[in-house]
DNA sequence: TTTCTATTTGCACGTTCTTGCATGTTCTGC
DNA sequence: GCAGAACATGCAAGAACGTGCAAATAGAAA
C-alpha cells in the first residue's frame, strides 16, 4: 500500500468520522502502529489533523474549504452527522447536493470507491468531490451568491430541470415540523425547491441548533423528508414530529 | 510497445483508479520498472500525476500547492504573468476565464477593490474569486472534468451564448503562430471557441514552455490574441511573429 | 535496402526513502 | 505513585529511486 493512499484513507476517516485511533488504523492497513504514528504526525503537520493520545481528531479545515464553512465548532459533530448521511448511498446512485457546511462535510465523507453521479450549485461540494475520481459529476452553474457558496437563477433552474436523482441532500436550513424546511433566500429557496422536486427523496442532516427552527422561504413540508439524520443528543420529542410525518431517523 | 502507448494507459489507470504502482505497471507491460518510473516522472512534469514513493497518484489539477517545492519556480512566474495580465483590466469591465493553472493565479492576482463582472467555467477561478466582494461571479455549469477542473458540455456552451465580455483570459493551451491558439481536448476546444466568439478581446499569458506548442485542437488563429504577456525571457523572434499578426506584448 | 542518427530501454551503481523493531521516555487511568 | 499503554528516537534491512552508460530500437537519409 502506497504512502499517499494511505494517508488519503486516513483523512477520508477523518472527514466521516472525526477522529481515528492509531491501533485501528493499523490493523485495518497491515502495518505497525509506528508506521501509523508517523502517518499521523506528517499529517497533522500538514494541518489535515490534530494529533491526540491514542489517535488523531480531525482539524478545523481552514484551507481545505475555503468557501462558506462559518461554523468552526461543530466540526466533529458535522463529520459525525456526514459519517452517518454517506451511510445511506450505494454504488450507481444520483444526487443532488447543495450548499452549507455540512453538505460539503458529506461530500468529504462519502468513500473514494464508491460510484456515483452528483449534481451541485455549491462550489465547496464540488471542490471537495473534484479529487473523487469514481464520481461523475455536474457542477450546476449560475450566479453566485458569495454569502451561501452556491449558484442560483434561472440557469441554475434550467440545468436541474434537465436532471433526476435518486436522493437530494438538503443543507443548511431553518427545519420546524409543522412549517417544514425553509431557507433564508429566496432565489436559494427556489433552488432547493427545484432540486426536491426532480429527487425521489430527501436527505437532511442537521445538528440540534437547526431543529425547531424556520427561516422566512419555504421549501417542503415535513412530510417531504425521507431520511432526517440527527445528533443522538437531539429531542426526542420533536424527532417524534418528524417521524409521525414519514421520515426515518439516523442517529450520528 | 510504444512510449506514449505506456503514457496513455498509465493515464486512464490514474483516472479510473486514482493510483498506480510502478512495479504492478512495469510487470503489466513487460517493461522494467526503470522505464515506468520514467515514464511517471514525464507524466507529473506535465501536470498528469503526482509522483510519489512506489508510483504515482492522479494530480489535484488546480489545488494550491503550497508545500510542493518542486513547481516552486513555475509557480513564481506565474504569479508575475499574473500580475502583468490584470494590468489590463479596469473598472467595470466583464471577463470569461477559462481553466489552467496560469488562469488561477491571474485570478487570485486580482485586485479586491476592482468591480468586475467574470464568467468562469474553471473551479479553480471561482474558488479564487469567491473571497472577492466586489467581482459579480457566474459559475458556467457544466460536466466537470477533473484533469481540467473545468466544466464542459452543452450546457456550458448554452450559458456562454448568452453573455458577452469585454476579455477573454484563455488559459493552458499550445501556442503557435502559425497554427494559432489550441487545446489537448475537444470539449475543452469547443467551449474556448465559444467565449472567444462571444468576447471583444482576448488575452492570453503563457510561461514559455507554451510557446511554439501546438496541441490537436484548433481555438482560435493566432491574429485573434489582443494581449499576449510572457516572461521577460521568451525568445524574441517568436514574439515578433506574434506581434505582426496584431498582438500586444506585455513583458512580465 | 543500407547506413546513420536520435531516441528509447535495460542494467549497474550509489543514494534515498520507508518500515519495523528495540530502546528509553511520556502520558493516562487507577 | 504505579502499571501499562502510547509515544519518540535511533537504527538496520530492504525497497524504491536517480543517474550514467551501453545496447537496442526506431526513424530518417542515402
Amino acid at each position: 500500500m502506497l504512502t499517499d493512499q494511505r494517508h488519503q484513507l486516513i483523512r477520508d476517516r477523518l472527514a466521516a468520522e472525526g477522529r481515528v485511533l492509531a491501533g485501528e488504523l493499523a490493523s485495518r492497513f497491515g502495518v505497525s502502529e509506528d508506521t501509523v504514528r508517523r502517518d499521523l504526525r506528517e499529517l497533522a503537520k500538514a494541518g489535515h489533523c490534530r494529533r491526540v493520545y491514542g489517535g488523531a481528531v480531525a482539524a478545523a479545515p481552514f484551507a481545505a474549504a475555503p468557501i462558506g464553512l462559518r461554523g468552526g465548532h461543530a466540526v466533529e459533530e458535522k463529520a459525525r452527522l456526514a459519517g452517518t448521511a454517506v451511510a445511506l448511498l450505494s454504488r450507481g446512485q444520483t444526487l443532488f447536493i447543495d450548499g452549507g457546511s455540512t453538505n460539503v462535510a458529506i461530500a468529504k465523507a462519502i468513500p473514494r470507491d464508491l460510484e456515483l453521479t452528483i449534481a451541485t450549485n455549491s462550489l465547496g461540494v464540488a471542490s471537495a468531490l473534484s479529487d473523487h475520481p469514481l464520481v461523475e459529476l455536474t457542477m450546476l452553474g449560475g450566479r453566485f451568491v458569495r454569502d451561501l457558496g452556491t449558484c442560483v437563477g434561472a440557469d441554475t433552474l434550467a440545468a436541474i430541470a434537465q436532471l433526476g436523482a435518486d436522493l437530494f441532500f438538503l443543507g443548511s436550513c431553518g427545519l420546524d415540523a409543522s412549517r417544514g424546511v425553509t431557507a433564508f433566500d429566496s432565489a436559494e429557496a427556489e433552488v432547493k425547491r427545484a432540486m426536491a422536486k426532480n429527487s425521489a427523496g430527501i436527505v437532511i442532516a442537521v445538528t440540534n441548533d437547526k431543529l425547531a427552527t424556520a427561516a422566512p422561504y419555504r421549501v417542503a413540508g415535513a412530510d417531504a423528508i425521507r431520511h432526517l439524520v440527527v445528533e443522538k443528543t437531539a429531542p426526542a420529542a420533536i424527532l417524534a414530529d418528524f417521524e409521525r410525518q414519514g421520515a426515518e431517523i439516523h442517529f450520528a
